[in-house]
DNA sequence: CGGGAGGTTGACAATCGTCAATCAGAGTGG
DNA sequence: CCACTCTGATTGACGATTGTCAACCTCCCG
């Protein structure tokens, strides 16, 4: 262990390095945050919703999401989140929790006190910039969903879910483009998408009887045509911002 | 003009020192940003989708939105701005704009160049933090409008819509909590809120014989009975962060 | 083999959208 | 000052996407 780097915080690098440019000296700054790990098992919250946070989280391994619940007990998803997230420096900048974060599947995440996430920021330019170009970027995600949510109907609504969802697990390094496995139920596809299992039910067997996709076992999705699908589903992967590289450091 | 301090862009420090406690060397180095002024008219685009963008904006006077348009054509707007806020730290951080951003009324803002932007953030680290911050609220005003168009009714959602305004111009010093002016149409207020205008219409008809709300003129908003408008609109302010000053210097 | 979570299906209800006509108010030019 | 015009607000009739309720099925796991 001494004398050693520890690699646990690799997937965070990995993920910081994607946009911005880090040197040796920023990769090792992020390696050498403190942190505690801590292991969730599926479903388990990891903030609630109106707790006082005071440290940012890594997820390590597994999936998690983001959600809140509104006045008639129905769960809205904000965002799903996989390996090499942060999953609330939202949630630790600001002082109240606005949202939940629960697992998806059992999970492992690094838990990262904030003074040492806002010290690393600012004393390393280009980290800070890959941390702030992370935050714009997962709400450049929120608005995608703002619009999926209120202006498409049901099965472009779950078309461009998959799309989403294929291209940022490909990303992540799970899954190929065109297969993957998705750990969550219809129920939590349907709180993704503002609508009910049922009716998610029945649109994902329309997509699949109109050989879109196919679904193998209960969490395998296997997208037929990449592109119908993304037709369908009024997909664009822009607003991911997934091939902006470096523009120009400060 | 020369030798004086030029405070064009107080509104910017106004909005920062909101949470973030501000020296006067913070606020001078954002009051001497390069800048330059722009006018515009109503429903004037300041940045559309797809663009290469290279200045923030802060808006000085009048109102402004971000949108999308979706694939069938239906717009939908994803926040509304008031003077003093940054409009699009996402846009120029990011090398493509995901949205549009148009003016809702007459307008004026105050572009800097992003680079300047930058230096500020990262050798201003109070002023950083609060355009982090800033941009970390924003987001959390994504999610919830997420959680109201996925999973609110139309009356609900647009209680919510009108106490969030209520909050935010109060704040911003324009309008009482009580009542205000807002300069949107029914249509606007529709794809606000994922629906018609046609049921905007009737919802507001509703609304205002339960004597939750008045409408005086066409743009005026009385609310009648704040608590029991914020109680139909399951509205918590929490998620706005308003009373959240100082957690801590980095 | 039993239990349970989650998936599937049908019948029916309701919120919300569509279409289209009409109305009201603000700005403009004669 | 008044007709004119245009945008946006209002209203009605009707249609459709999506939700609700409830039963049943199926797979997975101990």
């Amino acid at each position: 262990m001494s004398g050693q780097t520890d690699h646990t915080l690799e997937p965070l690098v990995r993920k910081l390095a994607y946009r911005v440019r880090l040197d040796d000296a920023d990769r090792d700054a992020i390696l050498q945050l403190p942190y505690r790990t801590r292991r969730l098992e599926r479903r388990e919250f990891l903030v609630r919703e109106g707790d006082r946070n005071t440290h940012s989280s890594v997820l390590l391994s597994g999936f998690a999401m983001r959600n809140k619940i509104v006045g008639g007990g129905a769960r809205q998803i904000l965002a799903i989140h996989v390996r090499g997230e942060m999953m609330d420096l939202q949630n630790s900048l600001l002082r109240t929790a606005d949202h939940s974060v629960q697992a998806l599947t059992d999970a492992k995440v690094a838990l990262v006190p904030r003074e040492a996430m806002l010290k690393l920021a600012f004393e390393w330019p280009h980290v800070g910039k890959a941390l702030w170009l992370d935050s714009l970027v997962d709400a450049s995600v929120f608005r995608e969903w703002i619009a999926n949510v209120g202006r498409r109907d049901a099965r472009t609504r779950i078309a461009h879910l998959l799309c989403e969802f294929s291209l940022r697990l490909n990303v992540a390094g799970l899954g190929e483009e065109c297969q993957y496995e998705l750990p969550m139920t219809q129920e939590e596809i349907a709180d993704c998408t503002g609508l009910t299992s049922v009716h998610v039910n029945r649109t994902l067997k329309a997509l699949e009887e109109d050989r879109l996709i196919e679904r193998q076992s209960r969490r395998t999705v296997v997208i037929g045509d990449w592109r119908k699908l993304a037709d369908v589903g009024d997909f664009d992967s822009a607003y991911l911002h997934l091939d902006e590289n470096e523009p120009a450091l400060a």
